[in-house]
DNA sequence: CACTGACAGTAGGACATCCAACTATCCAAC
DNA sequence: GTTGGATAGTTGGATGTCCTACTGTCAGTG
C-alpha cells in the first residue's frame, strides 16, 4: 500500500471512502460528478488565464462568440441565455460589462419593444478574433483535450446533458 | 438538413461553425471544454438542489464530508485547501458558514499557533450522513453517472487532472 | 375593447471563487 | 540571538451565478 501522506488522487480516496461506508452503489456516481467539477474548475482556469489580458471573462467570451457566428451580429438577449444555458441576469451582468468596454452595444427590436438586440461592434469582433486565435493556440489544441480523449469526452457529456435535456 | 430553428446541440453548432472558420485544429479541443463547462454546470444544480433543505451548498458539503472521513474529524484549513483544490480564503467563506450553522467549530492547533483547526460538531456528522444518503439516492446513482460511462468519466478526467497536476 | 396570462429584461440580495495585501507565526541561517 | 524567508489565515474588492420580485409589453380570450 502507498505512503499515506502521499499525494494521490483525491477522488480515487473519496471513492474508496464511499465504499468503505456501505455506499458501494454510489461511489462511481460521486466519483464521476466530483471529478466533473474538478476538471471543469481546471479548465476554466486555463482559459481564463488566456483571457485575462484581453479583459473578458469566459463567460464574456463566449456571449461575444455567439454574436460573432451570427448572421447579422445581433442576437435578443433572450436568445443568448438560451443558448448558454445561463440565468437572464447572468447575461444582463455580462452585457453590462461588455457595453461598458465598448464592444457591443444594446439595440431597440424593431418590432417588439419588450425585446432589447444585443449587437457586436467592430471592436468586440476584432476582440474575439484575437482571443480565439489565442485560445485555439494556448488551450484548444492541446493534447489532453483534442485527441481522442476530448473527443471521447464530448459524445459522454453530450449523453449525460441529452438525458438532462440540454438540447 | 435539420431546420434551422430547431433546437440542436449547441455545442455540436459551436463546432461546425470553428471548423467553418478555419480552426479545424482547435475544434475539437473547443468542444471538449466548452462540454465540460455545461455539463458541470448542470451535475451542479441537480446536487445543489437536493442539498438545498439542509442549507448547505456542495462547496461545504465537500468540506463537512473532508472532516467526516478524517480520523479525528479535525484538519487544518490549508489541508482542507489543498485536497479541494481552492483558494485559502474560499475555506474561510465556507468554514465561516458551517460555523454559524453550528455544523464545525475552529480550534486552535496544539503546536502550530499559526495553523486553525476545523472541528466537526455531532450536528455537521449528522448532516453529513443524511446529505449523503439523499445525494446517493437522488444524484449518484442516476444511470447517467454510474454506469460505465461515469467510470470511464473518471477515466478520461483523471487523466486530464493529472496532467495539469492536480494531484 | 378590456383582461389576463405569458414573455423580456432589470434591480437587489445571497453565495462562491479568485486575487492582492496584510498580520502573525515558525524556522533556518548567519 | 537576530534576521529574513516561508507558511497560515483573514480582510477587502472584483466577478459570475442564481433566485425573487418587479416593470413593460405582447397576444389571445371573452
Amino acid at each position: 500500500m502507498p505512503a499515506p501522506d502521499h499525494p494521490r488522487d483525491p477522488i480515487a480516496e473519496a471513492r474508496r471512502q464511499w465504499a468503505a461506508h456501505g455506499w458501494e452503489a454510489a461511489a462511481d456516481g460521486m466519483a464521476a460528478l466530483t471529478s466533473l467539477m474538478r476538471a471543469q474548475q481546471i479548465a476554466l482556469a486555463r482559459v481564463e488565464a488566456v483571457l485575462r489580458p484581453y479583459d473578458v471573462t469566459f463567460a464574456r467570451y463566449e456571449v461575444l462568440m455567439l454574436l460573432y457566428f451570427s448572421r447579422t451580429g445581433a442576437l435578443p438577449m433572450t436568445k443568448i441565455g438560451n443558448r448558454l444555458q445561463v440565468h437572464p441576469t447572468s447575461v444582463t451582468n455580462a452585457v453590462d460589462r461588455l457595453e461598458s468596454a465598448g464592444l457591443v452595444r444594446r439595440t431597440p427590436h424593431p418590432t417588439d419593444r419588450r425585446t432589447t438586440l444585443v449587437q457586436l461592434l467592430p471592436k468586440g469582433r476584432e476582440l474575439a478574433t484575437k482571443a480565439t486565435k489565442e485560445l485555439n493556440a494556448q488551450v484548444f489544441t492541446s493534447p489532453d483535450l483534442s485527441s481522442d480523449r476530448g473527443t471521447t469526452l464530448v459524445e459522454l457529456l453530450a449523453e449525460m446533458r441529452h438525458e438532462a435535456g440540454d438540447f
